[in-house]
Formats: C-alpha cells, structure tokens, sequence
DNA sequence: AAGAGGTACAACCGCGTGGTT
DNA sequence: CAACCACGCGGTTGTACCTCT
C-alpha cells in the first residue's frame, strides 16, 4: 500500500532554501523554462525534490511576485472571494496578481482569520459568530437556498467557506456553482451525481440558469485569467464559476 | 537581559486529478 | 479501460523572529 515516494528521499536536500540553490534553479529555469519538474532538480544539478523545486520557484522565485504588505484592497477582495469560493487559494490566488496561494493562505491564516473574528464574523462560513440573524436574516429571507454545491462538495471539511451564500455580500450574488460551459459527460464522477452538475446552476425552481463568468461579475476585467470576453464563444474546457440568474435578472 | 509565548511565513506532506501508455 | 506518472492543491508543520513580562 502507499505510493511510491515522489523523489529519493535519501539524497534531496530538505528545510531551507540556501541562495546558490535559488541561484542555480533561477539560472535553470531562465534558460529551460518551467515544466518538467520531476527532472528538474538532476538537470539543474539541485539536490532537492522536484516538488520542493516547484514551489520554491512558483512562491518565491518568480520575478512576476508582488510580495509585501497586502492592501486595504486586496484584504477585502480576498474576503470577498474567500466567501464565494472557500479555501480554493489557487483561484483566489488567480484573482490577485503577484500573490501566490501559499501566501494568500499564510496571510488568511494568520491575518483575515483574526480580521473577521473581531467583525464577529466566522471565518470558515463568513456567518455571525452568535449564530443569531443579525443581518443575515435581514436579506432574501425568502430566497430559496439556490447554491448548487461546488465540485468538491463532498469534502465538507475542507472547502466549507464554498458553501457560504449571498447573505454576507448583499452587492454579490453568490449562488455558485462550477460548472463547464459546454456540456462534458466525462466529467461527473459517478460518486457525485450532482454536485457538480455543471448544467445546473441552480437548483431553485423559482430561478433559471445562465451562466455568468464569475470574474465578470465580480467586476473584472478580462484578462488572461478569463478569457471569456475576449472569446466569448471559446468552447475550451475551462472550469468557470457561473451563478444562475434570478428571474427577472439579466445580463448586461 | 533573558525566557516564555505568540506570530509570520517558508517548506513539507499526502492526496486528487488529468494525461499518457 | 486500467495502470502509471507527473503535477497541482490544500492542510499542516517547523522555525525564525517579535513582543511581552
């Protein structure tokens, strides 16, 4: 049983990063390019796991990295995005350029957590920590809970912030799901019938769907990360986060 | 000044997933 | 279609640094 070790573990360097380590493996990838990391380390004669390599490179070692303090700004979009996505760092990492998941991870650790908990917010459900309704119950009472459960669904543990719903972002509609833009019968492991039911946005009779590209309606702009304006019509089998429109609403 | 406790962050680990054979 | 492989992700840990007493 177990799997087989990703690398030797008896001649891989360990702990720390030292400069001519980070020297060697910048030097490496500015002439090879990333990829391949498994046979990274032997090629740029590292001694370190080709795991321990990637994240050095992708959390430290890019030189596209902001680093430094988090913003007012960013903090906020953070929250914001924690509540519609959960513990997804890497797509809440997507959403800010030059940070990393890691460190958006470390940050709502030690920073966001505390942040929302002197709100009297909890962190994981982005509810009241009372448990009353202190305006959680002053918005769409009567909104039938209409939030397809997100992919990964069954892992409540770890991503229940994904479960969240609109209540604490009353400008947001977060009815969410993921969800594929062209229907893929490949996908849907047989485990989850449902939950990532892609064509179905929305599980409220009262409401249709319609996809809406999560990063339009938060407000961005296209980008790289979202090609969805600048292709519309792509067909890519690119996971996107699409709410279902409530009636009456529309696109603009 | 020194030790204890708290905080921040880099790095590791195990698992899930997608691609390839 | 199953087995294998490599990559990426999220949770957790280790430790250096800071603050308080």
């Amino acid at each position: 049983m177990g799997r087989s070790p990703c690398c030797e573990k008896a001649h891989t360097n360990k702990g720390a990063w030292t400069k001519e380590e980070d020297q060697r493996l910048i030097a490496y990838i500015k002439a090879h390019g990333e990829g391949c990391w498994r046979s990274l380390p032997k090629a740029a004669g590292l001694l370190r796991c080709g795991k321990s390599c990637r994240l050095r490179w992708i959390n430290y070692l890019r030189p596209d990295l902001k680093r430094g303090n988090f913003t007012e700004e960013e903090d906020e979009l953070i929250i914001k995005l924690h509540g519609l996505l959960g513990n997804k760092w890497s797509l809440i990492a997507g959403r800010l350029p030059g940070r990393t998941d890691n460190e958006i991870k470390n940050y709502w650790n030690t920073h966001i957590k505390r942040k929302l908990l002197s709100r009297g917010l909890d962190p994981q459900t982005h509810r009241p920590l009372n448990g009353c309704a202190t305006f959680a119950g002053t918005q769409q009472q009567e909104a039938p809970a209409t939030i397809a459960k997100p992919a990964n669904s069954g892992d409540e543990g770890r991503s229940s912030g994904a479960s969240v719903d609109e209540d604490r972002f009353p400008d947001l509609n977060l009815d969410l799901s993921i969800s594929l833009p062209s229907h893929s019968p490949k996908r849907s492991p047989p485990s989850e019938p449902s939950a990532t039911a892609a064509p179905a946005a929305t599980t409220s009779a009262n409401s249709y769907t319609q996809p809406i590209c999560l990063c339009c309606h938060l407000g961005f702009q296209s980008t790289d990360a979202c090609g969805c304006q600048t292709n519309p019509n792509s067909q890519s089998h690119v996971y996107r986060y699409i709410r279902a429109l409530e009636e009456g609403q529309h696109i603009n």
